[in-house]
Order: structure tokens, then sequence, then C-alpha cells
DNA sequence: AATCGAAACAACCGCTTTCCG
DNA sequence: CCGGAAAGCGGTTGTTTCGAT
């Protein structure tokens, strides 16, 4: 039967966004709102596939997306929710506000996994290695530029989890969007039941914000730049975390059909 | 200053799930 | 119930940036 591809080829858009593109769908989401990814490209005038739109939004454009260095509390959190949950990423985002999948999974993936097993933890299964892995981690995929005679000359470096590099994030724009899940953004002192969704997960509004660098996005003027300072304390973070396990501690059984009802729970 | 490899992350791809007629 | 479309999700890749030499 053959599945019609989500979108033709021919003539899109691919790679980064352009300050123009991104303009054109905020514009659009803030007006007629999420969805209809389908047909969203073409009524917003974008030379892009309805995923990729949806991909932007989601991961960059929202409003209430947080970015900037994941906290060692979130950090914290996402180790244990991923020793619940292992990689269902929309799970545990859905856990920390302000914080995408993709988001996550990267981080997971570039500095997690490294750390966890310079510490000799088994990022897969969080029980202990034999022994702590003291040499670089092979890289994932072949890196192109990558040829073997180059690599010895970086084996003698530190783990990278060692370097404790503090990565500053891209240029961040905020926008302030009257949307749906975006107005009640209260301090810190929120808790999220587990009935919230990620829609509904995003809280803390602070006098802080992070700003970008502006040029790149040149279509942003100060008043636009409203930026929410999306930090939950640690006594939020361990609560869901607490959450979490008391669902899971219910029954000792803890097979896939009881993580499959707590991720009910989580996204009911 | 130039070069190169590694790190970081945005974006893409394709499969699965959900929705709807 | 079935089939197709749309949306969601996780794995993977491409590109840029950074640091070491």
């Amino acid at each position: 039967m053959g599945r019609a591809p989500c979108c033709s080829k021919v003539g899109l858009h691919r790679g980064p966004w352009t300050p123009r593109e991104d303009a054109l769908l905020t514009k659009y989401i803030q007006a007629h709102g999420e969805g209809h990814w389908r047909s969203l490209p073409k009524n917003a005038g974008l030379l892009r596939c309805g995923k990729s739109c949806r991909l932007r939004w989601m991961n960059y454009l929202r409003p209430d997306i947080k970015r900037g260095n994941i906290t060692p509390d979130e950090d914290d959190l996402i180790i244990r929710m991923h020793s619940l949950l292992g990689n269902r990423w929309s799970l545990i985002a859905g856990r920390l506000p302000g914080r995408t999948d993709n988001e996550i999974k990267n981080y997971w993936n570039t500095h997690l996994v490294k750390r966890l097993r310079s510490q000799g933890t088994d990022p897969g299964t969080h029980k202990k290695l034999p022994e702590p892995v003291t040499r670089e981690v092979k890289r994932r995929r072949s890196n192109k530029n990558t040829s073997n005679k180059k690599q010895n000359k970086s084996k003698a470096k530190l783990l990278p989890a060692e370097k404790h590099k503090v990565h500053l994030p891209k240029p961040v724009r905020f926008t302030s969007l009257p949307l749906p899940g975006n107005d009640s953004f209260e301090s810190n002192t929120i808790t999220i039941s587990p009935s919230q969704g990620r829609d509904q997960g995003c809280f803390g509004t602070g006098d802080s914000f992070l700003v970008g660098d502006n040029d790149r996005y040149g279509l942003v003027n100060g008043s636009d730049l409203e930026c929410q300072s999306l930090v939950p304390t640690t006594n939020t973070l361990e609560k869901l975390y607490e959450e979490c396990l008391q669902l899971l501690e219910i029954d000792d059984c803890q097979d896939q059909v009881l993580l499959d009802s707590f991720a009910d729970s989580l996204l009911a």
C-alpha cells in the first residue's frame, strides 16, 4: 500500500531555520494556535515540512521553553527518572517544566551517559559496572572527520565528564505569546500533580532571563523579549521524583504493565 | 594563526500510535 | 472494524563551535 511521505521534499527548505521562518511560524501559531501541522506550512507561507514546523515550535519557539544549563537538580531528576522510565524522553520531559524531550535526550546522550560511565554506572541499566570506565567512550557514530590515526591523540585527555565544561546556551528568544498553558506562570512554589501534562507544566515567573544574541534574530526588538525564569526548586523536583517512585512502589512488581500505567498517569 | 578532532545540539528520518471518517 | 491521515516519539545525522596542539 505504501505510506505517503509526510511531505513532498521537492522545493522545501531544510536545515537551520532562519529568523524570518521563525517569525512566520510564531506569528501563525499566535494567530491560529498549534495543530494541523500538515497544512500549517502552506497557510503560514513557509516552505517547510509540517513535521519540521512542529519540531521547530516544540523544541525551540514555544514560549514556555526554558533554555540554558540543566541545573544539578534537574540533572539528578533526569537520571532518576531515566532509571524508572528508560528512554521515554517525552515522559521525562513532561516532568521537567520548560524542557523538551529533544533537549533531555541530547543532554542524556552527550553528558549523562559519559558521566554515569565515568562513575562506574551502566547508563542503560543504572547498575554498577564491574569497574569504572576510565577510557574515553567511543563515539556513537563514525565521524567522517575522524580518522583512526588521529584518535590516539585524544586518549590521554580527561574524560569529558571530568572537565565540567559549562555549556552556554545558544541565543534565546523568549516571546510572550497568548497561548493556553502559558498564562498562569507562578512563582517557584507551584507543584505539579500527575494529572498535569506537559502543556501545563510550565511555571516560574522570575525577573531574570537569559538574553540571547538579538542580532541573530534581527526581528526581535526589546519589547518582544519577555523571558520567564523557569527554575523549579529542589523541593519541586524532589516531589516529582517521589511521586513517580511512590507510584512504582505500590507494587513490587515493576513490570511493563506497571510502567505503562505509570506512564499513562503522567500523560493523563 | 592555522589546523584538526571532539563536543554539542538542532534538525531530520522513519516507525509507532492515535484519531477519525 | 478498517484504512488512511496526522501527530508523536526516539534514534540518528549534519553542522557549528570550541579547545588543544
